[in-house]
DNA sequence: CCGAACCTGTCATTGACTGTCAAGTGAGAC
DNA sequence: GTCTCACTTGACAGTCAATGACAGGTTCGG
């Protein structure tokens, strides 16, 4: 019963699951997704069609699979930051990665991933999971801070779900302009064209009365009777 | 080659339609999507598996195909609102929609598109569509303003998925929470979370040269250099 | 040496689709 | 009226993804 110990084996068979996701992508860039049938990638790695299947649970996995890192590394990104940091910056902060891979492969993969149905929709519910982690985090973090949000406030997870949906825009975006400057700078540019309703003017303090009040006007869209 | 006419024989095609949809719809909230073949639904309406597939491309296309008609109303109802207003207010309205449904029939049908990974996965893809045609329409709207977005401000796209992403989070809130109260109530609350970076405290007015300048000043970020 | 846990390939099966073909049906041409 | 033409349908076969079952073969700890 070992839980989840960094045993060989465990080495072992993420090292397989690499090897398999690197052919695989290669080919999926090379030939398309939809194009290329698992027999393809299991010859290409020298394993049976089974096998593949063992160590990813479905084809979009072998390529989505790899944000399950990055979800990791967002959560620990969130806990990290300083507790007192607005929460829109904090959010922004999560898409920071140092890819080492050159420019182009990385803009290869993004093409891919959002050009073929199968594979954006996989994507996009991947992205949402971990958006259900983050606003967790941010749960946390409040509840940590000594004001946590009422437990039907929708806040956390709308905030999150901004954010996120900010980044795909920017990943829409850059890759829709030749992906020839950093993401980060879409990002950037994208996430700065919100911000949370309360702490945006605000000296960073406990929100004000006032701010309550310009929050409420949303005018009330009319279930519309008929 | 009628284009789109509305001859008999597509005014059937969509009464069938129709009618596979309300079947397989009953049957996938009774049993599950998963549980529910395409056999199944077939045998319902008393048709070939084969037929079924030339009314809907996919299986989970019975279920999120309807949404194409709720596409149209948004853009239509993104075209009639008026020109000053703000976004995000504009941006809230798409969601208004008056389903004479029982409330209880539309939580169920939430519930098994939010809960059933296949049909969440191709209900974000979808929503996903719906933001390129809504960005879009929101470009066309500042450009019949006189104050265009440059050809690559991501503002709409970032505004637009920001406030989809609110939408999804409402509903998964608004689900969460029992259903009782009108989902319009949840996407309020969620969308009132955050505001567009620029006309946030603007006086609601027709806007001025002041604010086109405001629109620019990105704060630019760090990237994170290592 | 030995069993437990793990990995592997092979075979068979389900379920979602797709291509094809022969037969049926309706609306308009004659 | 009836004869097409366009469109639809069912039946059949085939592809691909995914899963269960079975039979070896390996590694590791005792």
């Amino acid at each position: 019963m070992t839980p989840s110990q960094d045993t060989l084996r465990a080495r072992t068979r993420r090292a397989v699951q690499r090897e398999i996701g690197d052919a695989a992508l290669a080919l999926f860039i090379e030939r398309g997704f939809d194009a290329t049938p698992i027999d393809a990638v299991a010859a290409a790695v020298g394993m049976s069609t089974r096998s593949v299947f063992r160590y990813f649970a479905t084809k979009e996995d072998i390529v989505i699979g790899k944000l399950d890192l990055a979800a990791d590394r967002m959560l620990e990104t969130l806990a990290a930051r300083p507790p007192g940091e607005p929460v829109w910056v904090s959010l922004r902060h999560l898409f920071d990665v140092d890819d080492p891979r050159p420019q182009g492969s990385t803009a290869a993969i993004h093409r891919v991933v959002l050009e073929t149905p199968a594979l954006l929709a996989a994507y996009l519910q991947k992205l949402q999971e971990i958006q259900e982690a983050v606003a967790l985090g941010l749960r946390e973090r409040a509840a940590a801070a000594g004001r946590p949000y009422p437990a039907d406030d929708p806040t956390p997870r709308a905030l999150t779900a901004a954010a996120f949906g900010c980044f795909v825009a920017a990943q829409h975006s850059w890759l829709a302009s030749g992906a020839s400057t950093p993401l980060a700078d879409a990002v950037d540019r994208a996430m700065a064209t919100l911000a949370p309703a309360t702490e945006a003017q605000a000296p960073a303090q406990t929100q004000t009365q006032t701010q309550a009040q310009a929050q409420a006007p949303a005018p009330a869209p009319a279930p519309a009777p008929s």
